[in-house]
DNA sequence: TATGAAAAGATGAAAACTCATATTTTTATT
DNA sequence: AATAAAAATATGAGTTTTCATCTTTTCATA
């Protein structure tokens, strides 16, 4: 640890120009993001998952059986990493691995009666609890911002295969 | 490795009702912050710095002398792991840490100038990028998600001290 | 003014993550 | 058909990240 003791009032060595972050886009974006998200990742935590499997049983929620890249693409995990995480949740039985037939490169991810019963489980939740935020939002924030992201998220994924 | 090779044609174990990820907010704006970011931080990594970092530039670049605990609710990151990312910057001489003479608790951090240069480079790089992410977008859609995040953030972070 | 609670940072140890690369299988080319 | 290139997944090893906890300093209050 080398912390200076100094005092020397200089000059506000910061931008004499206006703040960035305030007006930066993607700032912002992430910042909303991980704030409004805050709450119900607890929740997942306390449900003894982490994140990133919370969002694997999402996805195969909505389409069992996808194959590990596009599940990783989707859910916004590094491939070796989901690999991994879907070791762990085949040894806690929430879900279960099988080799594709028709190509087998592939690797399709089926959750299991626990793990599905488990994703039903979060996926109320998680409508509940958006419900409940977006409530407390002024006005119609929430349904503008959900309108909005919901085209983007058109847009961006558009070109994306599968 | 257990992959199982059966056939089984079950019934869809999945969600026979509606899907619940394409109108899921928290999903959705996760999905669109990343996807906006990919690009930007890319270039973050070209110039030698990790996501984290370039945040922490970005906020001292903003109001240089941050205590750490500030810099990590804003960076978010959490602080056990800033305390070490300040390490890091502060050995390369991006940044240095200075006692605080009013609460000697407090750690303030404090750009160099080699750290301040480099932040404003990449704070340009930024506005100049975000230019060109929203122009690449339909319509008026990049100003819609930023009046809308914005109003966001500053509801998110009332209540918000120091 | 003692004393206990709270706040700010730092740190050890365990778990998680990343990066590059290996392996297997499929696709495209000659 | 042989061969090279690409795609899907797995894995080793090194680095990060996390979680709980420790220390130091300040604050509240009896």
């Amino acid at each position: 640890m080398t912390t200076k003791t100094l005092e020397e009032l200089e000059a506000p060595a910061t931008s004499g120009t206006q703040p960035f972050l305030p007006d930066y886009l993607l700032f912002l974006t992430a910042s909303v993001s991980a704030a409004m998200s805050a709450e119900f990742h607890e929740h997942v935590r306390t449900r003894g998952l982490r994140v990133p499997e919370w969002r694997v049983l999402a996805c195969l929620h909505d389409d069992d059986g996808q194959m590990i890249t596009r599940l990783a693409r989707f859910a916004m995990i590094e491939q070796s990493r989901l690999t991994r995480i879907i070791d762990q949740m085949d040894e806690r039985g929430l879900l279960e691995r099988r080799s594709d037939k028709a190509d087998r490169r592939r690797v399709r991810i089926f959750l299991t009666r626990a793990g599905a019963r488990l994703a039903s489980d979060l996926v109320s939740e998680a409508r509940a609890h958006e419900k409940r935020l977006i409530k407390r939002l002024p006005d119609g924030l929430g349904q503008d911002l959900k309108a909005t992201v919901k085209r983007l998220h058109g847009v961006l994924w558009d070109g994306e295969q599968d």
